[in-house]
DNA sequence: TCTACGATTTACT
DNA sequence: GTAAATCGTAGAA
C-alpha cells in the first residue's frame, strides 16, 4: 500500500480567481497577480506558470490605453466587459497580447500579462543551467507566454472564471509590497505623458521578468 | 476601399 | 546599439 506518496501536490491549496477578485481597482489587481498561477488545459495536458510581470491599462482617460477617450471598435470592444475576461489581440502582425479585464461592465479597464514563470515537472534529466535558459524563453514576454499557452483569437472575450482551458488560480503565495518593483510600461512611446505612468509591476529579482 | 502602424521578438552590425 | 518580420485593424478618404 502506497500510503508515504500522498503527493504534496493535494496539500497544495488552489483556488480559482473568482469574479470578486477581478472586479476591483485595475492598479490593485495588477498587482496581486503577481505571485497568481495562470492554468491552461491543451486536451489531457496542462500547462502552469506563474505570473511574475504585469501591466495595467486604464481607459479612456490613459493614452496608452485602446480604449482611450471611450472609443468602442471591434478590436477592443472586449476591454468593456466585466472584470475577469480576455481581451486578447495581435500586435506586429505576429504576436498575441494576453489581458484580463477588471473593474465592472462599461469600463475598459485591464491588465497585461507580460511574464511568466513557467511550472515545469519532471526536469530531473535536465541540467540546471538549461532548463532555465529553456523555462526563461518560454514566456519571458507577453508574446512568448502566447505562443508558449497557445493563446489566439479563439480566446477573445473568454470569461475566465468559468472557461474549461484557462483560468487563474490562487495557490497561497502572496508577494509583499516590498517586492513589489513598480516601472513604467513598455512599449508605448506614442502615448506621452501617460508613458511616464508606472504602472508595470514585477517580482523583484525574478529571473523570468521580460525586462529590466 | 486604401494606407499606416503597432502594449514584440529576434537577428544582426 | 539598429532593423526586419508580418498582418489585422483603425482611421482616413
Amino acid at each position: 500500500m502506497e500510503k508515504t506518496n500522498k503527493t504534496k501536490s493535494q496539500k497544495i491549496k488552489r483556488k480559482k480567481l473568482q469574479r470578486d477578485f477581478f472586479n476591483q481597482p485595475t492598479l490593485k489587481v495588477a498587482q496581486e497577480l503577481l505571485g497568481k498561477y495562470i492554468v491552461r488545459k491543451i486536451g489531457s495536458r496542462i500547462l502552469t506558470g506563474k505570473i511574475v510581470e504585469t501591466e495595467a491599462y486604464i481607459g479612456p482617460r490613459d493614452k496608452a490605453s485602446h480604449a482611450f477617450g471611450g472609443k468602442v471598435t471591434a478590436r477592443n470592444k472586449a476591454e468593456y466587459l466585466e472584470g475577469g475576461h480576455c481581451y486578447i489581440y495581435l500586435v506586429y502582425g505576429m504576436y498575441w497580447q494576453f489581458n484580463v479585464t477588471t473593474e465592472r461592465e462599461g469600463k475598459p479597464e485591464c491588465v497585461l500579462i507580460r511574464a511568466l514563470e513557467p511550472i515545469i515537472e519532471n526536469q530531473k534529466s535536465v541540467s540546471k543551467d538549461s532548463s532555465d535558459k529553456e523555462r526563461r524563453n518560454l514566456a519571458g514576454g507577453p508574446g512568448k507566454l502566447c505562443r508558449w499557452l497557445k493563446l489566439d483569437k479563439s480566446f477573445y472575450g473568454e470569461d475566465l472564471t468559468k472557461s474549461e482551458r484557462l483560468w487563474l488560480e490562487d495557490r497561497g503565495e502572496t508577494i509583499k509590497k516590498s517586492q513589489i518593483v513598480k516601472a513604467k510600461r513598455i512599449g508605448i512611446d506614442y502615448a506621452r505623458e501617460w508613458k511616464e505612468k508606472p504602472w508595470r509591476f514585477y517580482i523583484k529579482g525574478n529571473k523570468f521578468v521580460s525586462r529590466y
